[in-house]
Order: C-alpha cells, then structure tokens, then sequence
RNA sequence: GUCCCCUUCGUCUAGUGGUUAGGACUCAGGAUUUUCAUUCCUGCAACAGGGGUUCGACUCCCCUAGGGGACGCCA
C-alpha cells in the first residue's frame, strides 16, 4: 500500500551548515540532479483551482526534469477530512491529465512514523511534552490580546521548565499532553527559488506544536516527516506556506535532516482580488469540466496563471509546456482567475480540434444530455458528422451544443421573438415563404449549389439583397436568429424538413400576423 | 497588532538603466459575410505615490500607501 522507504536516521547530515546552503545555491535545479516532487493536498474539498495549479505546476517541473511526481493526502484532520474528497481530487487529476508515479501516500495511515520521529524529538530535547489545556492556552491569548500584546507560548514555556518528577506525575495520572518544538534562539534564513532570500527572526515564531494532544501530528510535523521520507527534492507549493517555511526548516534542523529546495508560487485570486472562494462561482476543477472546458485548455490557462514563458506564446500543447516550463518564468505577483480568457482559449482549442475529435466530443455530449441515443449515432452518423463539422467555429464551451443543436433534430416549437418582429414583418411575408417553398419543392437535387442558385435567384426577382431572404428563412427553419450557413443547413436537413417548417412557418403567420401592435408590444 | 511577501493597461503578462513601455483577453470601431461565430485590421487603456542614486530611471535604494500571507492542539 504505501510505497515509503524510510528515512536513514538523525545522523548523516550536517545541521549547522544546512541552516544557510543547503537551499541556498543559485542553482534550482542542479545538472544530474535527481527530481522528485509532490502534490499534497488535504480532502477538506474538491479539487479546487488554487491546488489543480500547484498540481499542475509540481508535474510540469517533474516531466520537465525526468523526476518522479508524486501524491499525498494530508488527511491527519480526522474530522474535515472525506474519502469522497479523496476520490474527487483523484478525478480531478486524471481530468487534467496530471498522472503520479507510485501509490498515494495517505497521511493518516502513517500515524506511528510521525510518533516515532516525535518521541524521538522529545528524547533529545528538541521538543517536550506540554500539558496546557487548549482553555488555558486561549486564555492567555485573549488576554495577551486584551492587554494588546503578542501571545507567545515562548514568553513563558511553562511546560518546558517542568521537573521530572513532574512530568511523571502528569503521565502517571494520564494527562493529555500536546508536544512542542523547542525553538532555538536566532533566527531562519533560506532562499526561495521565487521569492529569493526571506529571513525570519525566531523571536516571530513559536514553540508550535507538532504533536496534538490527541495523537496525531499536526500539519508542519507531518509535511516535513513526509517529505523527508518520500525523498522529495523540491517543493512547489502555495504562497501561503512562505511563512510556514521556518517552522519547517526547524523541524529538519532539529531532526537533523538536509532540506529540500523550495519553491513558492503565487496564489489565485477571484476577480475582487480575493482569495478564490465559493462566492467567486465555479472553483472546483469538476465544475469546468462540467461546464464545457477542455482539459488541455484548462492546464493551458493555469499554467499561465502566475507562469510566462518570457516570450509573446500563449498556446502550448501540453508537451510544448513540459518543454518549456521552468521555475525561472514563475511570477511573484499573485494572479487573478479570468474566465473570459480561459473561455477565449477554449474556442482556440476546439476550433483547433480535429474534426473527428470534435465529433465524438459533440456525439458525447448529446448522449449525455438525451438529446440524442446511440442508435441515432450508428444510422445517421453522416449527418451528425456534417453538423459537427458546421458548429465547430462557432462553439466556445461543449455545454452550448445543446442549445446550438436543437434545430437539427426537432422542428422548432417557437420562434426567437425578437427575431421574428424583425424578419417576418414583411407585409407580403407570406406570399414569400409560398413561393420559395414553391421553388424550393422543384430542386431535384437538394444541394447548396442548387437552394443557393434558387435563393438568390428569387432574391433578385425581388431585387432585395440576399439577406432579406435568408434572415426570415432561418428563423423558420431553425426558431432562432444565429446559425451556420443557411444553405449548408438546408442540404444537411433535407428537403422534406426544411419544406415542412417552410409550412409550419406559414401557418403560425397565417395565425399570428406580425402586426406593428405585436411589434410594439415586443 | 507583530512579522514576511507583493505592486506594469480592467485582467494575464513582456521588460532587467537610454523602448513611440510590447503581446494576449475584454471592450469599442471597421473589413469579410445571409445571421452568429471565426478570421483580419484599427482603436481605448498601465509603470501605486513620494523621495533619493544617476547624465539618464518602469528598471537600483529608502519611505508611504494599498494588497496578500503567517502568527491555530486547520492544512
């Protein structure tokens, strides 16, 4: 199940010089070096954007560099974390087509490895046992807040100055107790291969607990613990974890571990420039998938989310990002999510799709939604082939087939009314539609070059432009005001159809007369 | 409140001391067209503010403002 090679023990590195080189070359990545990087997100959600582009950019450099890429749950909060979670975040990742090496490592089954490394922490002083309530704790801070200081656990660590006896009394009588890293004065220096060199004075920090006090280990104690142990040479993560970065490198220190390099990157925001929430509309990744969103238009627009390749490109195939990718491209600023961009984008893939592709994305859809059966597919599969072929320009999300298809199956039920005071105010409306029907009805051989030599034909007869033909006839055969090429349409739909509506078109006139009344009305 | 980080068109970004500050999305206008969309062309639009340093600052330094993050027995 887990695929963990465990650590090889306290000793081995050098804490003291670790503290101010190990991540501190200018180089990133190094000629040789061996990549492995991962993606840990916690089941607390879906798969929301924010994480898909952490995922997305950790996958990237690993393809980039031939390392491994690899996925953790970090589910040591019992409580809010879902194993539907799990599997949505999973669906998530396939969706994008972001594919991990080895098995997930789940965070909750390893709860005995972060015990060991804890005990063993507290063995050697690093850390000790505290026996505060979390009442007594919050105490403290409201009236550190009260009295408008800071509130540090450091101020006073109360439970570090305990004597054995003590402590052996607490144990004795099962007092539940957190553990607390034991902070060394001075202070934490690393280099951020995005945010450059960032110092954090210890005096800021706290002895943060690593350990709760009921048993599991908290989210600095686990990370650390795991990636240590699942070797991971870089990490890529959230802005949000810069200030979390001391308190990790002081639990390797204090472990005795060398550190990976880090990486931040820059967070999302919604379009009010504040973090991506539920409020902002779709964050899950599963609501663009559902929304019409091809996942390479997807990887494509996140990439470029807070990444540029130095260059005016803005659309690779997922191999031309792998290419091109680098840590270097990475911007400080964090990005806000715009979905006219990424609905921009979207057209530029489907219309860029090959028609084939785009046919069984169009069959696909209709399926879905019953617009269409199987058994439609296997004997008409000529003609939705030629619709496909039709609507493809034209199309910016998948989930606008349906509405943009209607026609191609039923008679329309209604006109667009609009469309209608516009186009069939004509007072000889009627007499028109009569006579191309008439004409229409005389075309053996039901093809754009022939309906289109008819059409034009009368048009002149008329002496109107062709539009003032053709405006009125879409909307009788179709209901609604924007389609493909009406002659293409009429061939596809045949010439039995487009008679048929001709005269359904007639009929509702003959009922409904467009008078400047309904006009007004309208 | 303390600390850390950030700041080029509305948005995504290029730019690394000397540029008419470039591209993309959006928006507006135009061309093509039977509508819509595509495509093409044109246009609108930015270096947060103030001090330095310099012959010269979007680029370097300082300050201010604004924004984000951390300060949890959440991750």
């Amino acid at each position: 199940m887990l695929n963990l090679r465990r650590g090889n023990s306290t000793e081995g590195s050098n804490p003291s010089l670790s503290a101010f080189f190990i991540c501190g070359g200018i180089v990133f990545v190094e000629p040789g070096e061996k990549v492995r990087v991962r993606f840990a997100p916690s089941p607390t959600g879906y798969l929301h954007v924010g994480g898909a582009r952490t995922a997305i950019f950790n996958w990237l450099f690993a393809k980039k560099y031939g390392g491994n890429f690899l996925l953790r749950i970090e589910d040591t909060d019992a409580a809010r974390s879902g194993e539907d979670m799990v599997a949505a975040i999973l669906d998530g990742m396939s969706w994008l087509g972001l594919d991990w090496d080895d098995d997930v490592v789940f965070q909750s089954k390893r709860l005995e490895v972060y015990d060991e490394f804890v005990n063993q922490l507290i063995d050697c002083g690093r850390a000790y046992k505290c026996y505060c309530t979390k009442d007594e704790i919050e105490a403290n801070r409201q009236l550190a807040k009260s009295e408008n200081r800071d509130y540090r656990y450091n101020h006073d660590r109360r439970c570090n100055h305990l004597t054995q006896s003590e402590i052996q009394t607490y144990d004795k009588a099962e007092m539940p107790y957190a553990v607390r890293l034991l902070l060394p004065e001075g202070k934490t220096k690393f280099v951020d291969a995005v945010y450059g060199e960032i110092t954090v004075e210890h005096s800021q920090l706290d002895d943060f607990i690593i350990r709760r006090s009921d048993g599991y280990p908290t989210y600095h104690l686990a990370v650390v613990v795991d990636d240590h142990e699942m070797q991971i040479s870089h990490i890529l993560r959230g802005d949000d974890h810069l200030s979390n970065t001391p308190k990790h490198i002081q639990i390797y220190h204090a472990l005795g571990w060398d550190l990976p390099k880090y990486c931040h990157l820059p967070l999302i925001l919604g379009k009010d420039k504040q973090r991506l929430s539920k409020r902002h509309g779709a964050t899950a990744i599963g609501e663009y998938e559902k929304a019409g969103y091809l996942s390479v238009a997807m990887l494509n627009f996140l990439t470029l989310l807070g990444w540029s390749s130095g260059d005016d490109r803005e659309l690779f195939s997922r191999d031309e990002l792998v290419d091109t990718f680098s840590e270097k491209g990475i911007q400080k600023k964090s990005a806000v999510f715009d979905e006219k961009k990424l609905e921009w984008m979207n057209g530029q893939y489907l219309n860029a799709l090959e028609q084939s592709e785009f046919y069984q994305l169009v069959t696909a859809q209709l399926l879905n939604t019953n617009a269409i059966d199987e058994l439609f597919i296997s004997k008409d599969s000529a003609y939705l082939r030629r619709m496909s072929e039709l609507i493809q320009p034209r199309i910016k999300r998948l989930s606008e087939i349906g509405e943009m298809t209607g026609y191609f199956f039923k008679d329309p039920e209604s006109y667009d009314q609009k469309a209608l005071n516009k186009h069939w105010k004509a007072a000889d409306q009627i007499t028109r539609f009569e006579q191309i029907q008439q004409r229409l009805g005389t075309i053996a051989l039901f093809s754009i070059e022939e309906i289109e030599a008819v059409i034009r034909g009368y048009a002149e007869e008329l002496q109107v432009g062709a539009g003032k033909i053709l405006q009125p006839l879409r909307l009788a055969v179709t209901g609604i005001a924007a389609t493909p090429g009406m002659f293409e349409i009429m061939e596809l739909l045949g010439k039995d159809t487009v008679l048929r509506r001709l005269q359904a078109a007639i009929s509702y006139l003959k009922k409904n007369p467009v008078s400047s009344s309904t006009i007004n009305a309208a």
